[in-house]
RNA sequence: GGCCCCAUCGUCUAAUGGUUAGGACACGAGCUUUUCAAGCUUGUAACCCGGGUUCGACUCCCGGUGGGGUCACCA
């Protein structure tokens, strides 16, 4: 039997990044198995619409490099579908839902009603008041065969329901084994709204069955919806799928995560500078970890590790320090090249226009110690203007006011004399200058320190050597000749 | 509240009856160094509690406690 997975949002107009490690894991284990991932769009929820959601959901999944093989595409920007299974968004599939409560109430397993939300309000409020289970009373169940075509035919607005059969349902977990329920915990669901549109649970079945899927991964949130769909696969005759329960992403506070305390879009991470692997690599180590010894993972690696059995129960906290970390080291692993294609849309969403060999420059000395991409913004200041600064940061620990002058003029007048080559190469200046420091026995501290702060406005920074390279031969004496000046007066 | 799920350093986790309970992030110290970052070395820090089972429990069982999820014509 071959492997299909599925990962199948609602469209809400974000990625959410627990939704994020539910389509990787989905997808690992497709590829791992040689199967297929497919994408379904859930928007059987009318009021939830948002125009532009699908669009923005499938262009977020390519961007982090999980497209499906199957089912709803971009092309050119608007949204194809491929795949023989489809259509692949539930909206479109309507009078297949439909078919198949209507088959359900046909074997007496469902049944039409006709209560109104108000009724249905009003019960569940004096259920609560009794301190009773909030179920639906049943009242429909008893209407005779032909008062509900009477009323069918009068276009009373109605919903179909499941009529929840008697004893206890079990499913094996493949993350947590055996979990079963009493039926009678169970409400009688509705499958069929009154607008049409089928509840979650009987579009999931009917479409996951339909599509052929093997597995089903989804949050834990499900467990207890469970179920009631493998009450509907039994109903329809099917086989269910194999189940696994991802466990939940936290707060810090351990309430399931949520936009309240910071982001949890994908598309929010993204902007904010953080690569796509480097999300991928966290949010698969949430709940999974192959190795014990091993935190960073390429998508591939992750795919041959996984393991569906070896997935932890119990929630994680979503803990950005250790994000950043990660990212940080997977910025340093970029070659200053392609930093720079990456840190671009950064610099135009900024209005920024900056010489191309200048952000090649600055990429390549500022990348070990960047943390997000869009660090870069406020990175390339520094460089177009001498931030200001105290003058008597100019002057090193170790020394006084003429030692930073002393410093300052001799290396300035040092790179001057210099063939103009050495820009070329970072290695050919530090060479250059540290060769002039032992020539006429300085101390490295006492040049390099001001030299620093004069090229940089900063006590932290690059090297003095990256500094002139990235900045050029002039704005490098300009700076130099700017420091002089004020420490001068 | 009913039902369901879960429980190792602050956080992410390893360990599948016998380990000085390991690694990573964060934090502290040191080395390196012209600063920062990186890197290397290193320190602080955990088995929720109580009963069993067993020669022996973080590991298995039961109970408690704690946390979470879910109880819609939302997914």
């Amino acid at each position: 039997m071959s492997i299909r997975t599925r990962f199948a949002p609602s469209p809400t107009g974000y990625l959410h990044i627990g939704s994020l490690r539910t389509c990787l894991y989905n997808v690992l284990l497709a590829r791992q198995q040689g199967g297929t991932f497919l994408l379904r769009i859930e928007d059987t929820d009318r009021e939830r619409y948002v125009p532009g959601a699908v669009e923005s959901l499938l262009s977020t999944l390519f961007r982090v490099g999980l497209a499906p093989d199957e089912g709803p595409k971009l092309e050119g920007g608007v949204v194809v579908q491929s795949g023989d299974l489809g259509p692949y968004i539930q909206s479109e599939r309507l009078p297949l839902y439909l078919e198949y409560a209507e088959s359900l109430v046909a074997q007496g397993s469902a049944y039409y009603c006709f209560c109104s939300s108000e009724r249905l309000d009003s019960l569940r409020k004096q259920q609560e008041i009794a301190k009773l289970p909030t179920k639906y009373d049943r009242r429909c169940l008893s209407l005779s065969k032909e008062e509900t075509s009477l009323r069918l035919s009068a276009n009373e607005p109605h919903v179909i329901r499941l009529r929840m059969p008697d004893g206890e349902t079990s499913f094996d977990d493949a993350i947590r084994g055996q979990i079963t329920i009493q039926n009678a915990e169970i409400d009688d669901q509705v499958l069929m709204k009154s607008d049409g549109f089928p509840t979650y649970h009987l579009a999931v079945v009917v479409d996951d069955h339909l599509m052929k899927i093997s597995h089903v991964i989804r949050g834990e949130e499900w467990i207890s919806s469970t179920p009631k769909h493998v009450i509907l696969y039994r109903l329809f005759g099917w086989d269910a799928p194999v189940f696994a329960h991802l466990p939940l992403i936290l707060n810090p506070d351990k309430s399931k995560l949520s936009k309240r305390q910071g982001d949890v879009a994908v598309e929010d991470f993204l902007d904010k500078g953080y690569l796509p692997e480097a999300l991928i690599n966290f949010v698969a180590l949430l709940g999974f970890n192959p190795k014990a010894d091993q935190e960073l993972y390429s998508i591939n690696e992750l795919t041959e590790a996984f393991d569906l059995s070896k997935i932890n129960k119990s929630g994680a906290v979503f803990d950005t320090a250790k994000l950043d970390w990660m990212n940080g080291q997977y910025i340093m692993k970029k070659t200053p090249e392609e930093l720079v294609g990456l840190v671009m849309p950064f610099l135009e969403r900024a209005g920024k226009s900056v010489e191309p060999m200048l952000i090649k420059r600055i990429c390549s000395v500022e990348r070990p110690r960047m943390t997000r991409l869009s660090e870069i913004v406020d990175l390339v200041d520094g460089y177009r203007v001498l931030p200001t600064f105290d003058p008597q940061l100019l002057i090193w620990k170790k020394a006084d006011v003429n030692d930073a002058l002393r410093s300052l003029k001799g290396v300035r007048g040092h790179l001057t004399s210099m063939d103009p080559k050495i820009w070329e190469d970072v290695g050919l200046i530090e060479a250059s200058l540290k060769e002039y420091i032992e020539a006429n026995g300085l101390q490295n501290g006492n040049v390099l320190w001001p030299m620093r702060v004069a090229l940089s406005g900063r006590s932290s920074s690059p090297s003095p050597f990256e500094l002139a390279w990235a900045l050029g031969l002039e704005e490098t004496l300009r700076r130099l000749e700017s420091a002089v000046n004020a420490i001068s007066s």
